[in-house]
DNA sequence: TCCCTATTTTAGGCAAGACTAATTTGTTTC
DNA sequence: GAAACAAATTAGTCTTGCCTAAAATAGGGA
């Protein structure tokens, strides 16, 4: 019970780090169970149920047993805080030292938890005050706040619609690969046209690859079939019709 | 005794890395002692012990109770590949980021356990395949081959001696700043002038600064009046006369 | 209401890396 | 050669984070 507040000077491990995170991404209002926790960090249930008492006893997390656990105010912050920390990461790999998508990932997940603040601002810096990192997920503010994140995906859309890419998928480095050919990135205006439209050489290429396509045709691109699969990673907002 | 070969893949901890480093440093010819590593890593001796049974188990160094601890080959690899990390850490964080040389060592002494290869090779492709790291240390190749150091101090040159500064002692930022707007960087040609050339104003002023002081010419400089306590770490390569 | 099952927690272990205190060893000195 | 002292090792603990196996629990279905 005796919530051992310390002080904030203290390194906190790249372990707890991830547990915060992690709860942070699956909190959606409600607790979350044990297990899941365990799913996400691809650690047995009996290791979380220990971790997690002792977050709770630090005041990170407050935990409900055979419920789950729900970040404090203080969890958020530095949840948020190492999100900050991977996406400018991500962005910076990116676009200053050529990470490739397949590298982007693991390498920020890594630095992440050793960068200073002295660099997170640097870094912020140079890449003058970015909002988003190269999957289109936002970078929480210094102060905390968050942009709103698309949840609608393209592969949900019909006819006409037309829509603004939001952010991607990062589970598959070879997909995002694609739907950089694709020019299906963060912030590209598209439009769902007619299937018709597409070239036959084209429609079977892709039907091969990924079942049931979606026309798409990006702002300044001809029309293109998209695969389900690839389409379902891929979030939009959509524009008001 | 059945020294474990593990596979090369495993990451090994910041711990075990930062031993091996600091092994790598203080050998010279003979091995180290249990109590100079304690002070080295600033660590208890009795830790010291445990942790080097654990190494020698592993193969990357060899102990001798009550003698102390030499690398293997496998060991000093490890050891030049995190030196490799650290000094291009240094000089990246120097020139691109903007790094202070207060925050520089710090920043380098965590990220070096944590980047990746191919991180590191963009590292040393973006700054163009440098040989020195900002305080003038030799950066090894990634095949371990190892420059030349500077053995000699500025402060023990005799009146009319010419020389080029190797490496500055990277133990006191404070120091680096005033060693910077002296010019005694990395480099950087000198000559050892007499005492008379400089100004009162600006012997009194060093002199109560640093005592003993020492009278430099920088090339492209007026003569200046060096401490002896910044003069003696300040290493350089005395001109053949 | 009772039972079944999936989930969660408890119990017990282990390895890494640190600590302090006690003991042993090596070395120097008289 | 014994005593004294410094260095090193051993012994015993602690915390963090993970594991497996066993026990407990919550909740839904019969
Ligand atoms: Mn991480
Ligand atoms: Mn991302
Ligand atoms: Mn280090
Ligand atoms: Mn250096």
């Amino acid at each position: 019970m005796a919530q051992t507040i310390q002080e904030p000077s203290a390194r906190l491990s790249p372990s707890t780090e991830d547990y915060l995170k992690a709860i942070y991404k699956l909190e959606e209002g409600d607790p979350v169970p044990t297990k899941a926790l365990a799913g996400e960090l691809e650690i047995a249930a009996a290791s979380v149920t220990g971790m997690t008492k002792r977050l709770a006893e630090r005041g990170l997390i407050e935990r409900e047993p055979y419920k789950g656990a729900t970040l404090t105010d203080a969890g958020t912050k530095v949840a948020l805080e190492v999100i900050r920390h991977h996406r400018l990461l991500e962005l910076y790999l990116k676009e200053e030292i050529g990470h490739s998508w397949e590298e982007l990932h693991e390498e920020a997940e890594r630095l992440e938890h050793h960068i200073s603040e002295a660099f997170e601002d640097r870094l912020d810096e140079l890449l003058d005050h970015p909002t988003r990192d190269p999957h289109g997920h936002p970078i929480p503010t210094r102060s905390g706040e968050v942009e709103e994140t698309a949840t609608q995906r393209l592969a949900d859309l019909e006819d006409g619609d037309r829509a603004v890419v939001g952010h991607l998928s990062d589970k598959n480095p070879a997909l995002l690969e694609h739907l950089e050919e694709c020019g299906l990135m963060p912030g590209a205006s598209l439009e769902v046209t007619e299937a018709q439209e597409v070239t036959e050489a084209q429609e079977v290429a892709e039907a091969q690859a990924f079942e049931e396509p979606i026309a798409v045709r990006v702002e300044g691109g001809e029309p293109q079939l998209v695969g389900r699969v690839v389409a379902r990673s891929v979030f939009v907002f959509l524009a008001a019709s």
